[in-house]
Formats: C-alpha cells, sequence, structure tokens
DNA sequence: CGTGTAAGGAATTCTGACACG
DNA sequence: CGTGTAAGGAATTCTGACACG
C-alpha cells in the first residue's frame, strides 16, 4: 500500500489541506461518504487518498448534488468493478475450462 | 511537491509508524537530526520522508553510533550535493562561455 | 549519551444539541 | 439538508525536570 492510502491524516491537517471545516468532514463521514480510521483513544485519522475523495465531496455539493446522490454514485462505480471483476473471473473460467 | 513530503503526521502516528517512543522522537529533534514542522498550536508535523528518516537514524544509534556523527554525516552529504550543484552550474558557466 | 517517566498545562478532537433555512 | 456554533469532556501533545548509567 503507498502513501496516499495510509491514514494518518488527522481532522484539523485534513481541513487545513482541504479547505472544508471540520464539521462538514464529519457531516460528510456521517453521510457515509468518507470512511476515516479511529485511533484509539477515537480521533479520525485520514489518508491522502480521503483528503482527494473530501475535495470531490465538496464539490459535488456544491454544484447542488445531496449526499445521498453522491453516495448512490459512488455505490455503483463499486458494484460495477464488482461486475468487472466477475467478468474477469468469468473470462479465466472460461480459458481455465478450455485447457482441459 | 509529493505526498512524501507534505508535513502531516502527528507525532502519535509517526511513533507508530516507526515503533519509536515520542521520547526517541523529540530526542532525535533536539540534537537537530530530524524538522518537523509545527502547528500554531505548537504540535509537531512530519513526512512520510521524515518517517523513513527516524528509522534511519533509530538503525544507526542501534550500530552505536551518535547522534553528533550522525548530524555530521548528514551534514556532509548537503556539502556534497552543494558541491555538486556548483559544478553543474560551472559546466554550464563553461558551456555558457563557450557560445560567446 | 540516550531514554524512561511523572507533572501540569495547553492544544486538539469528540459527541450531541440547538439554530437556520 | 447542509452547516455553524457553544458546551463539556476526553485524548493528544508540549515542555522542563529528575533518574539512570
Amino acid at each position: 500500500m503507498s502513501y496516499k492510502d495510509k491514514k494518518v491524516i488527522g481532522i484539523g491537517i485534513a481541513s487545513e489541506l482541504t479547505g472544508l471545516s471540520e464539521r462538514k468532514i464529519r457531516y460528510y463521514e456521517e453521510r457515509k461518504l468518507i470512511f476515516p480510521e479511529r485511533s484509539k483513544g477515537g480521533t479520525r485519522k485520514y489518508s491522502f487518498h480521503d483528503v482527494e475523495r473530501l475535495v470531490e465531496i465538496a464539490n459535488k455539493i456544491e454544484d447542488g448534488m445531496q449526499t445521498f446522490e453522491i453516495r448512490r454514485e459512488e455505490m455503483r462505480k463499486l458494484k460495477k468493478t464488482d461486475i468487472r471483476d466477475k467478468m474477469l473471473r468469468g473470462q479465466l473460467n472460461v480459458a481455465f475450462k478450455m485447457r482441459k
């Protein structure tokens, strides 16, 4: 895993990096758009990838999109990825069967 | 500047990532081996590069090297870089003069 | 010299709530 | 719905000092 995906950034720094208020960042988590890790004590930890995601989310909201729409959009992307995975596996199965 | 050089990691996380105690990390700063940024409030912020550097430092200490030696070693590297820079500039100057 | 620890204070973050619209 | 804010508490970090070796 690269630096980009290590959850090491506190909410204060995430706020500085994105220009978003901590309130907004916490709210996007409440709406299930972002998933920081937590320290033992419960403080949030974000990755650089999360930080980029936060900016994306903020942009979409600025464009009038609602949080549930953003979440739905994300779920559809994930489904497509799942489907691609399944198709790939399907192809491999076909190839595997052909070897027999 | 890449993610690797952004100073976004608190000392607690730096401690987890390196396996070093916070005490050690602060001490290496006292000995001028590492240079974190500070938040407005004064809390330390490290980059991934710093984290790697911390591990290097700890390894050298484990091998019996003293902090002043590590610092001296680092200064020599920097001097060499400076010299290389100067030589490069010198070469460019020569090339420039030859054009005249 | 390098590191642990207890001490007291300051900065940071957390949650749940009220407000507005 | 998305966001600001004041509130009280908890987690995190800071510095300077004492300890050991």
